[in-house]
DNA sequence: ACCGAACCGTAACGTACGGTACGGCTTGTT
DNA sequence: AACAAGCCGTACCGTACGTTACGGTTCGGT
């Protein structure tokens, strides 16, 4: 409620002990979902309802901060653009598929984008747009470079490269994500990850892949 | 709480009278989202809390009612399988495609989705089960019949109708359904929506096609 | 006309939880 | 040693909301 800073805020990230709370609430966001309450995180982390509310402000701050550092812990390996043939191409593509597919299957993005969800259908939009932006559209910004060097590789084409990345996106993603956030079972394994990769890389190129030569599949 | 019939749980579904209800529950959780409360309920739908209870039992009972209701009413238009070419197997995958853009965008569906979410985030799983099976699945179990009589009308080729269809589901739904539910602004219009059917469908025969004659794009 | 069932509107109850206040402990500073 | 700051643990407050209870009204059956 307070605009005045309330720490946090400011530009430094969180201190080493109030990472320990934010993987705190994070842990307790996977159990509980978002029926967690300030009692209970300051429980499990060892501190008090009064240094939560001091150093988060309030409930939504707690979690904002929560979304914010979990999504700044995910580092992206820079793809490197030279020498583009058609099989680094390919090995990158499997790469962010497999990545991705790890990332939406994992409990915790499981739990954030529900808390996201939950926070889109109140007022508060902003868990919901962090959320997005930190998750789908931070994907489209790493991953269009590469579609457009491989454009300009002579290995893809396509008129635009979100409308690329899009139908790439569905090709992984499929039906796996609104699955697991309506709580499915859905097992993935490693290997059914990898292979869902493959797959997915290959439908792709089958519909971008530059028709110059023989197509694989 | 009451395990006794607490009426709505035998065969014969609501009332007229309680379809005027849960009516009011679905138009109230699009406002509301999942924040809406029973006096509420009972304010809109001019009727007693006393009798919301007893109808319903309690708050998840009125809510999987709701759920129910709503998937209830969607109807599906039977595909004939007779006479089936190249031409009435793409109006037919673009209507699919079209129809279920249309209800993944619509206010209730996503409202409806994020009650789901939410309850598969409590333990409370039902929701998020019976959304689920009310959707994706039911979508699954009325296409694959389709794609498996393209199959046999030697119009595509796949090995897996399952597979096949999340692969066209990803093709139709890509990024929309999880954009929608985070609170993004997606602005689908009906030109809009009829021309991701065609590409969707266009791009599930370029992949399953059967190699029989020039494939379209 | 009378009776009972169903239902409406509202008031009341109990509880869970967000947020606040406070006493005591630890740690660093002078 | 004395003091201040920061924080833990706990008790406390106010409120929102699920749930229950009840008086009054409507309505179909006899």
């Amino acid at each position: 409620m307070l605009q005045t800073t309330t720490e946090m805020m400011e530009g430094e990230g969180p201190t080493a002990r109030q990472q320990d709370v934010l993987d705190a609430v994070l842990r307790l966001l996977v159990e509980e979902g978002d029926r967690l309450t300030m009692t209970a995180v300051a429980r499990r982390a060892s501190c008090s309802k009064e240094t939560l509310y001091k150093w988060f402000g309030d409930r939504d701050g707690l979690l904002t901060a929560t979304v914010q550092w979990q999504a700044s812990k995910v580092r992206v390996p820079p793809v490197d653009r030279k020498g583009l043939d058609l099989a680094s191409l390919t090995s990158s593509l499997e790469r962010f598929a497999s990545d991705w597919l790890r990332v939406i299957s994992s409990d915790t993005s499981i739990a954030l984008n529900r808390v996201g969800v939950v926070h889109a259908g109140s007022d508060k939009r902003d868990l919901g747009a962090i959320v997005l932006e930190r998750g789908r559209f931070a994907l489209g910004r790493r991953l269009k470079p590469v579609l457009e060097a491989g454009r300009e590789a002579g290995l893809l084409e396509f008129d635009d490269a979100e409308t690329a990345f899009r139908t790439f996106f569905g090709l992984v993603a499929r039906d796996v994500q609104i699955r697991l956030l309506l709580g499915d079972r859905l097992e993935l394994t490693e290997a059914g990850i990898d292979g869902d990769a493959v797959r997915a890389t290959q439908q792709f190129l089958a519909l971008h892949g530059a028709k110059t030569g023989p197509k694989a599949l």
